[in-house]
DNA sequence: ATTCATTTTTGTCCTAGACAATTTGTTCCA
DNA sequence: TGGAACAAATTGTCTAGGACAAAAATGAAT
């Protein structure tokens, strides 16, 4: 675990930033007030990290993500890193799930799938996932199974239980999915509902909860239209201009900063004509912490339909 | 055009960065060296850019990516920067284009169909598509419609025809139409060729590379995992170990600096065993450019199948 | 137990200089 | 005229330590 370095001598700033996701500045002041990270000094003055402490910072990261603080957290050593993440308060979890049945306890089914996740067998876990789907109906499998399957995952993550590039395949294999689903459902009637522009921030990369919002969208007879991650502020003003739409959609992961969430809507609601609506959902806690004005949060899929309504009503 | 600020006096430099894709540090210098940008300063003395100025950046930006070089273009005014644009020279364009016709010519379906994405009617554009892909049949699709005209989207929008969210919106309904046709594909007999892990690095968020390059694989016979974007490389290599593939290919957009390529590839190169081939691909010129020794660059699409060939005859 | 004001924490921004990696320009030679 | 070798200019990223505003924690008073 400890030689896998760039070269020889260690990781400069930039690739740390790559991996953890941690800002230059933010890694140069911590170790500023807290003397960690320790970096070697090329011979010009330049931060070098030992990918031990790269490491160690990816366990910081989840621990900011989970709640935890910075200054509590940053200068502990790795055994103890290790032993929060492992009792890990899952509190806030299955922010997504519509029937919250216990926040403890985990949905057998969804359990099944954690472990099949595991086991890095992506034909299987589509298999299992494609089956389910057809079974339970696109609605059920969406609000009853994707969305707490998701928080599992992001949680068991967080834990350390799964590596990254297991979610990423996760991510990819449900995504494959959903799309399937979605695809095989377009061609419906008359439209019943908004027409519904989806898409997340700059910076926001987690384009999961933007298909859950558009299949059942799509059961609810809106008119979807989905721009992918990562749209500009200005262009999603645009794109709402162009297509005519009545709602601008969002979602946010938990990886955002309250400081940024709150900017970046501040701003687009500014861009935004007043009579189009801008709904957000996701995993962020900072939507719900703050509501602001003209924003309509979604905290679970389930919010999803009365807002429909409401339109519909008030339309 | 010129009144959507933030909420009166400009937009900081993080907000710039989002828009713009240009950091902060470059941002500054610019300013010192070449006098532009020239923000105006908050009461605590933060830059905060005015909306027009911002629009200017992003021409510079398509410029730069066009190749131009910062001291020529960054003074400029708006005027000649849309000039610049307007004869911007397409010679190293269609890099993923098989049949290579006339570099300035277009083909007329590829013409019809840009045209189609100017009419803001996503279904009528899948339609189409999906109507090309039936007819032509998957590889020929790839290689001889979506690499083309993904080439001919971009080269639209660095010159201004096309909004951010135009290109959004063609990817995210080329993608659906892709996706649909590898889902069902996927149930093939005994593998004939590598196994291949597909994924791009951090910072790359374009993923349609990936669909094309999974298509034509698994027409291969290849087995194809694909992780989606923005895999850090420690975490592209421990896939790989994981799932003991023959090959990682990671695609890159031109959107990227040299530097940060050349560094990502040594990088990765270093993680990954020797046994393991790495092949790359993508409109980034900076791959062709400087062969790095245990990588392989993949130029057009057509490169592809010599490589699995060549994999065949090795193993 | 809630509301409000104060203190601490924390990420981001600032300046101005330095440097290394390219790219460009120049000289020389075949 | 073409190409190789070297010098000069260009350009993005890094460093330092100070500063500040927003968020969170703490304490006080209802």
């Amino acid at each position: 675990m400890t030689s896998f370095a760039s070269s020889h001598s260690g990781l400069p700033i930039a690739a740390v930033e790559r991996e953890t996701g941690l800002g230059k500045d933010t890694l140069r002041v911590w170790e500023r007030r807290y003397g960690f990270p320790t970096p070697l000094r090329s011979s010009t003055g330049t931060r070098l990290y030992h990918p031990d402490q790269v490491e160690q910072l990816k366990q910081i990261r989840r621990l900011l993500d989970a709640g935890h603080r910075p200054g509590k957290v940053v200068g502990l050593d790795q055994a103890t890193l290790q032993a929060l993440l492992a009792q890990n308060t899952p509190e806030q979890a299955s922010c997504l799930s519509t029937t919250n049945t216990d926040e403890t306890t985990i949905d057998p089914v969804v359990g099944e799938l954690l472990d099949t996740i595991a086991l890095h067998d992506p034909r299987a876990l589509r298999h299992r996932l494609s089956h389910a789907q057809l079974r339970m109906g696109l609605g059920p499998f969406v609000t009853d199974l994707v969305a707490p399957l998701t928080t599992a995952v992001g949680e068991a993550w967080a834990r350390g239980r799964f590596e990254v590039f297991e979610e990423h395949l996760y991510t990819e294999v449900i995504t494959g999915v959903m799309r399937h689903a979605i695809a095989s459902l377009t061609p419906q009637p008359a439209p019943r509902g908004p027409r519904v522009l989806l898409t997340t921030v700059p910076q926001e990369q987690h384009g999961l909860g933007l298909l859950m919002v558009e299949a059942l969208l799509a059961l609810e007879g809106c008119t979807c239209l989905s721009l992918g991650t990562q749209t500009p502020l200005t262009d999603i003003a645009k794109a709402a201009l162009a297509h005519r739409v009545d709602v601008v959609a969002l979602s946010f992961s938990n990886q955002h900063r309250a400081g940024v969430v709150k900017t970046s809507l501040r701003e687009l609601r500014a861009l935004l004509p007043m009579a189009t609506a801008l709904w957000v959902g996701g995993a962020c806690t900072a939507l719900y912490q703050w509501p602001l004005a003209g924003v309509s949060a979604v905290r679970q899929l389930s919010g999803l339909m009365p807002l429909v309504e409401r339109w519909r009503n008030a339309g």
